[in-house]
DNA sequence: TTAAATATAGGCATATTTGCCTACTTATTA
DNA sequence: TAATAAGTAGGCAAATATGCCTATATTTAA
């Protein structure tokens, strides 16, 4: 714990945020029709990584998501394009 | 090293794609008028990660980078908007 | 309902990021 | 030029992510 952690800059605290980021990664993986193997195995990453990124466990890294979307063929944008209030 | 590391799934390698990613960020940071120091220390990190992610050689998370979008007030998808070609 | 497919949980070792620090180099500007 | 600001480099320890694995739970389809 830091001094930092004492007020919060962003609108979304760490967890909030991973688990909506999850949130919408399923649901975009799922609207391609893909399953977790599937997309960890594109990516050549380990399932479990999916499974705890889409339940917001971890907070993966920038070309982590840079390859998620090249292989759902969407937008970066669109992997952090949710609704912060659902 | 792993068999993954021998084909290339998406366009850019890891390594290509920090450096494009850290050389936007540092456009980005000086259109706003901040040092690395006013930046980091509004998001609360030490000022040696920002230098680090401008260059290339970290691969930081994806809550780092939407809380870096917030502090500069722009959509995360510019953070990853760049030439791939420059 | 049963079987198969899909997703979750977690341990453990390794790799990477981060915080914290000091020193050094490269601009900027007075 | 000299002084100050800004950025770079890297060491070290702690925290976190990842790979690899097995087992369990949940969902889907037969």
């Amino acid at each position: 714990m830091r001094l930092h952690d004492f007020y919060c800059v962003s609108q979304l605290k760490e967890k909030e945020y991973l688990l909506l980021f999850g949130k919408n990664l399923r649901k975009l993986r799922k609207s391609k029709g893909l399953t977790q193997a599937e997309l960890a195995n594109d990516l050549g990453i380990e399932i479990s990584q999916i499974s705890r990124i889409e339940r917001g466990i971890i907070n993966t890294s920038v070309y982590t998501i840079y390859r998620i979307s090249r292989i759902l063929d969407i937008d970066v944008s669109t992997l952090h394009d949710f609704d912060e209030k659902s």
